[in-house]
DNA sequence: CGTGAAATATGTATCGT
DNA sequence: ACGATACATATTTCACG
């Protein structure tokens, strides 16, 4: 399926896909055809999902990171799959887990500060009407941001 | 410091950063090389940190997400630190977010399976002695994963 | 910021292993 | 099936107005 060389261009392109297929090529050991051949067909074998430049947030002003755990009155899966699309809809979540246990989903919400956060509240959550109640966890501080995943275990 | 332009710039590399700069300069009504000077600048100035591949996670195996609450004995700063600095360390957090509160850490955690995830919290969280306790909860579904910020409000 | 030209890179075709 | 070489096309990047 996947060669050590996929899995090195791989890990080089998830690392920093700024790097031109000619220095790609020259880092795996291949020439530029070669490397150019094998990055198309993993993007069309979908093991790369798209590129995108990761932004400095303390350049664009002050931010919140919120940590919020959503627990559901019922967990009808068609009543949960509507709440998780206006969570998908929502430009201040940005990534949204559905955990088992008590608690039902936990959103990771970034704000710029409490009164966006209230505004999302009264919009996304105390507007559901299967919400039962959520809990927030404020960060003011992000330590650690990796997109990277490992890709030497398939 | 941000005009219209740059924040459409970098509204649209945070989509995808595979467009050319001459696709990019056409999007937002440059010649390529004004187009190529602004991008630089925004590079050069801080706002734009890496470039980077995100990979479709499934095609790599099963994998889980682990939401997990770590409260610490002490809130001693430098004690914390260290406790910081092995979490960033730590290939199978990804993400570290210090909270108010209860609960010190946030930590998401990937890993293939149970018996990965038993091997991180021995080798991370029972080995560090500030840590008082912590709770898993366990994901396997990620419903959403953005990793664009809002660009126009600085 | 735009134009045009030079330097690089990407992408294709073909051949060889 | 996969990689290398050579060649054609496109992009990046610099100098100048």
């Amino acid at each position: 399926m996947l060669d050590r060389i996929d899995r090195r261009i791989l890990g080089l392109l998830q690392q920093d896909c700024s790097l031109t297929n000619v220095q790609l090529a020259e880092q795996v050991g291949l020439s530029p055809p070669a490397c150019l051949k094998r990055v198309r067909r993993l993007t069309d074998q979908g093991y790369i999902d798209k590129r995108v430049a990761l932004l400095v947030p303390e350049r664009f002003g002050p931010s919140l990171h919120m940590v919020v755990e959503v627990e559901m009155v019922s967990d009808q899966r068609h009543v949960n799959e509507a709440f998780a699309n206006r969570v998908r809809a929502s430009a201040e979540v940005k990534q949204c887990y559905r955990v088992t246990g008590e608690v039902d989903f936990v959103l990771i919400v970034m704000v710029s500060d409490m009164s966006a956060y209230e505004a999302f509240c009264e919009r996304v959550l105390y507007a559901e009407p299967n919400m039962k109640k959520f809990r927030t966890l404020i960060s003011m501080r992000r330590e650690k941001f990796d997109t990277a995943i490992d890709v030497d275990r398939s």
